[in-house]
DNA sequence: TTAACAGTGATAGTCACTATCATTTACTTC
DNA sequence: GAAGTAAATGATAGTGACTATCACTGTTAA
């Protein structure tokens, strides 16, 4: 059975707290300024667990997996490929037809 | 000046013979059946100079990069979470609403 | 013929994770 | 409260997909 731990718990208020979208590294890093010193592991483990739990979600930006609230309605992301910047949009066009092509191809969606 | 050399050739012959998504220990362990013996990090640094030169092109696929003619229409991809089947389509009104999107929020789409 | 330069292969290094393992913490049951 | 258990933790070793290095080779240019 998967614990919501003291250390699980910073982590997750720290995501909850705004919008930005995080790396493990970034996490660990924030925290220690903050006094919580976590290992690496346990952000790593941690983050894996909150999403287990569907408290947080997560995407992957090239070779890093970033995470974010889970208590956002769904939509996609515009990177800037320049300075990183990510910008949310939904857009309910896209996601029917998204929805649409999926049926077509025998596919459903998950993700 | 980047060079189309013979081993380049023949990677790039490869990924043009098929629809296959190529990663890059595929490509050298293909070409090491067919009794081409290249270094894995010629074919890593072949893969790379053929998609600079736009005659591939790649897209990530959760840690990998896999490859691809670039001698196709734009598309996209569904990718079965189950057997890693890769299905591609296109469809022109998610392409119109996403340079919509992306206009809307001062970005201009690279890929 | 020589000089310059890109390519190659073996291999060491990097980096984002992931596994291992001894130890700690949190619960449960006596 | 003591003992047993299950999960969590932290330090660190390991993994895997690249990427850099370096000595050497092939190729083109003068």
């Amino acid at each position: 059975m998967v614990k919501l731990t003291q250390h699980r718990q910073v982590i997750l208020d720290l995501i909850n707290e705004s919008n930005h979208h995080w790396e493990a590294e970034e996490v660990a890093h924030t925290l220690k300024e903050r006094g919580h010193s976590i290992g690496i592991a346990t952000v790593y483990r941690g983050l894996a667990a909150l999403e287990t739990q569907e408290l947080i979600s997560s995407f992957q930006l090239s070779d890093r997996k970033r995470y974010e609230r889970a208590s956002k309605s769904h939509h996609d992301h515009l990177i800037c490929t320049a300075c990183g910047k990510i910008e949310e949009f939904t857009n309910n066009s896209i996601e029917q037809q998204q929805e649409l092509v999926a049926k077509e191809n025998g596919f459903s969606i998950t993700g």
